[in-house]
DNA sequence: TTGTAATTGAGAATCAATCGCAATAAGCTT
DNA sequence: AAGCTTATTGCGATTGATTCTCAATTACAA
């Protein structure tokens, strides 16, 4: 995590921006927390731990901690985005059940070799892949009713 | 299409729902579409073509529309949500290109194979599954820059 | 034709996200 | 260490898509 923060410093200073307490902030409890996050969820963790760091500071630095490489979006099913830190994460895939909005996640080599044959039938250059796939889960979908 | 509009007028009636001329116009005009649409460019489309038709209409029937399986959202990356017919419109998946906007559409049974074993892995009730790829499409790709 | 309950259009309301700006401060240069 | 330049912050105002309210209309079954 010392190393994110260094990565996050150095994205800074490439493009002339400034390594702030605020951004430190806002990375470092991106990095503590453990899976997915909104900017409600972030905000809410911050303010409440230490009192003032605007809303809008937060909404700032989204884009440059996905420039960054350090964390992506990974959802816009429900209402709003969601994202996880995407440094030392694997990429994968996210069973998301609609019946309690449990999210798994799930790695599958073959579909992103699979991906990769699309792409190059297309002549396609991907930067970015998303696979959701939603339903009932484990538990929902054995509870009652289909 | 003729069908679709049966279909429509069956669903509502199942629901206690009255069949109207505007929700026809709505689903008309949809069928009449190509590709992918979103509610401004419907909105522009029904209010060109026939005088009053509110906005807050569309946005009512949006939701009928998906619940009787015609139409399905597609697509949430950018800015609004992006819908297609989904009648006999087989499932397939989006390469979006990031530069001119482009989208193509790609169909893999494979993949989708794949999908359902991590399905019952999880033990997981799919009911909808999105798969889609950003990058830069064929013409821009060799245009110039990486 | 009548009655009832759903639907419509128009504008108000909501609410996440962005913007504008004056005060502040990061970080380079002496 | 101090000064300078320019990015950043917080705050409140604003935007813009979506939803809501409500009185007038209308589908549709009896
Ligand atoms: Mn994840
Ligand atoms: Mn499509
Ligand atoms: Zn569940
Ligand atoms: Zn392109």
């Amino acid at each position: 995590m010392i190393n994110q923060i260094a990565i996050f410093r150095e994205y800074l200073k490439s493009r002339d921006l400034r390594f702030t307490p605020e951004r430190r902030l806002i990375l470092e409890a991106i990095l503590s927390l453990p899976g997915h996050f909104n900017i409600e969820g972030l905000y809410y963790k911050l303010h409440r731990k230490m009192g003032r760091l605007s809303l809008a500071t937060i909404y700032r630095s989204i884009p440059h901690l996905i420039n960054s490489g350090l964390i992506k979006e990974v959802m816009r099913y429900a209402d709003r985005p969601q994202y996880e830190k995407s440094l030392g994460c694997p990429h994968h895939g996210h069973l998301v059940c609609i019946n309690c909005g449990k999210i798994l996640e799930f790695k599958d080599d073959e579909i992103e070799k699979l991906q990769d044959r699309v792409c190059r039938e297309y002549d396609f250059k991907p930067t970015e892949h998303r696979l959701g796939i939603r339903g009932y889960c484990k538990n929902c979908r054995h509870k009652k009713g289909k």
